[in-house]
DNA sequence: TGTACATCAGTGAACGCGCGTTCACTGATGTAC
DNA sequence: TGTACATCAGTGAACGCGCGTTCACTGATGTAC
């Protein structure tokens, strides 16, 4: 415990990264580190004693959201399913799901395209990406049913980033389709395409 | 002619413009007036002339990419495609285009991502983004399959915000799937779906 | 065709303020004895 | 169990600098006569 009782230290840290999220989402990268520590209920000071700096803080909250994403994936694996696709399967769900009232975990994902321009963020979500692309190529699918459905789910998740609305039942069903198209990649490769 | 013979003061402004997209691209939002004049070889009082605030130069940057991308989008129309889909068509080949080395129309989605901060460019941006989804939406395509195809188009065309790269063949394959669907919605909906 | 004048397209110095960082200080908690 | 002390978890004032904006001024071009 320190001078303010009532929660931990790693409490405050938490609730300082939290904060940071929520400021920077709606006033963007310019916001202020005295905004981002009052809304914590934390003196600017106090901000600095958890995150050296302002890049610090930044860092540490692009690396935070990575891993709740990664948990994310992780918690929407079928321990049931040992099929080929089933890491594509918890991509798309992750991706797809109608994001929840308190984790809005898809909102996120404009603020790390935000956080992305300072250039330390820039490479570890380059980084990150890399695995998540080497982990989805090696879960077994064809690369053209891969990319079809890994293409998909991001451009759905991309879309609150230009204001796009996704909630119509055209995106659920969109879900069951990709879904099942894992399930079956021979449907995708048996269509008799006409030739190019 | 100004001051400065050599370029018409419209030639300047877009010069400012280039700028301000070249450095905001590689420095981010909190880019410097004085850098962006600069690299245009015109002093900060000069590009204040042309743009009379930070947010007004911005807003009109953003303007331009928006413009581009449409005129992008319409110089892909088939004149001679009359059929259902047509501008889908062209969304899809905008959009998965292999960037050409000058223009990096692509790169350009990622900059208004970042410009989107700024609350005037991001209603800007929402209003473009249902101007674009009525006209898709109005193309006489099923609706799941427009659905299926734009979302695969939007994932493609914002890799690169992650560091991914969409260099490999299997999107080239993927652009001429999309667009054969486009043709043949009834290939994707005929499909021995699994019930759900 | 020459001349006077208004305007256009800038220059560059100065201002002022917001914000990141530093720093001296503080009060509560944990620990040794 | 009480006490002394170190450390932890902060506070809040001050500094300094970068950057957006303002402003007085300027030189080239266009235009009226």
């Amino acid at each position: 415990m320190g001078r303010t009782a009532g929660r931990s230290p790693e409490d405050t840290r938490r609730a300082l990264l939290e904060s940071a999220g929520e400021v920077i989402r709606t006033r963007g990268l310019n916001a202020s580190l005295d905004d981002i520590a009052r809304h914590a209920g934390v003196s600017k000071g106090g901000l600095i004693y958890h995150f050296a700096s302002k890049e610090d803080l930044l860092l540490e909250l692009a690396r935070s959201l990575l891993a709740a994403f990664h948990t994310d994936i992780e918690s929407r694996l079928d321990p049931a399913d040992v099929s080929a696709g089933r890491f594509t399967r918890a991509y798309v769900r992750a991706l797809l799901a109608p994001p929840s009232d308190e984790a809005a975990l898809r909102r996120s994902i404009a603020l790390i395209s935000q956080l992305s321009t300072v250039p330390a963020v820039a490479s570890l979500v380059d980084a990150d990406t890399a695995a998540l692309t080497a982990e989805l190529e090696a879960d077994g699918l064809p690369l053209d049913v891969m990319t079809l459905v890994t293409s998909a789910a991001d451009g759905v998740s991309s879309a609150p980033l230009w204001g796009g609305s996704v909630h119509g039942p055209e995106y659920r069903e969109l879900e069951n389709r990709l879904i099942q198209l894992t399930h079956q990649p021979s449907l995708w490769q048996s269509l008799p395409w006409p030739p190019a």
